[in-house]
DNA sequence: AACGGTTTTAGAACGGTTCTAATTCGCCGA
DNA sequence: TCGGCGAATTAGAACCGTTCTAAAACCGTT
């Protein structure tokens, strides 16, 4: 685990506190590959990665894990309805993505190329809206995969 | 239906013909639905509008015209994971939603509030991806919930 | 009226997520 | 160290939207 990936642990570590559970073993681990994959892993994921070192852990754990992580604003689930959720555990805030449809593989986009961080405020004044977060991803085929 | 829906309807209907597919009265009812309603309908909701008119539908006939009308470029498919899917026949390319948490209403938005058309071809040439389309949703709660 | 390809139906199957009831864990006080 | 107790965890059932399947109905053509 990287520097970078640790540290999101602490913050991570930190609001499950505040939010008054415990941080066990097995969410710690559940916090841990969500810090440390850049692949935006799936419940079932996470779940393999878990069990590595937990052979006995449930995917209710991890599905209950998620949950509080969501309740705490620290990770961002990328739904979909045709295959299993996708989640992003190192930066929680909205930023975009880039999918692709042939390798199912989901890429941060940096923030620049689409648009201003503070596009929620601007929506929220224009709209009377009441926004919390954002979806802002581009569907296609990589790279790599073209 | 408006002079709007009817011709989305007649856009919708010559796509399926040139897919070389019938335009059957159940499946012309399911068009009609999704240029009607600006409501974003879930296929439930297009299920039991065809069925007033045509009792004995099965869901899996909405279901099928959905998938022709996807194939033809001519809905626009918002997935949920933990609710119905909401459809889009009046708009089929991509644009902003306002997406309410409380009461689950979806709204259009202006494209001028939030990224220009062509965000798409200027992303694609920044990343090297062939893209086809984008989500860009907000979530929050609508003035009526707040 | 018979044929053949398309469309439709009802219901089963599927898969990701959520729920439930029972068990286990782990801290705290005695 | 031992119990007790609330929190956490487990296994599996339940759930629900979507997809699949096999049979039936439909419809234009001959």
């Amino acid at each position: 685990m990287d520097k970078q990936a640790a540290k999101r642990v602490e913050e991570m570590r930190a609001s499950l506190s505040d939010l008054g559970v415990a941080v066990t073993r097995r969410r710690a681990k559940v916090l841990e590959a969500l810090a440390s994959s850049d692949g935006h892993p799936s419940a079932n994921e996470i779940h393999a990665e878990t069990r590595r070192w937990y052979p006995s852990t449930s995917l209710a754990t991890i599905y209950n894990t998620i949950d509080l992580l969501k309740e705490a604003g620290q990770i961002l689930e990328l739904e979909f309805s045709g295959a299993a959720n996708r989640y992003d555990g190192r930066r929680p805030q909205s930023h975009p993505h880039l999918i692709c449809l042939a390798c199912e593989a989901i890429e941060d986009m940096d923030d620049r190329e689409s648009l201003s961080a503070d596009a929620l405020d601007r929506v929220s004044d224009a709209t009377g809206y009441k926004l919390v977060r954002q979806r802002n991803d581009y569907y296609g085929v990589c790279p790599s995969c073209q």
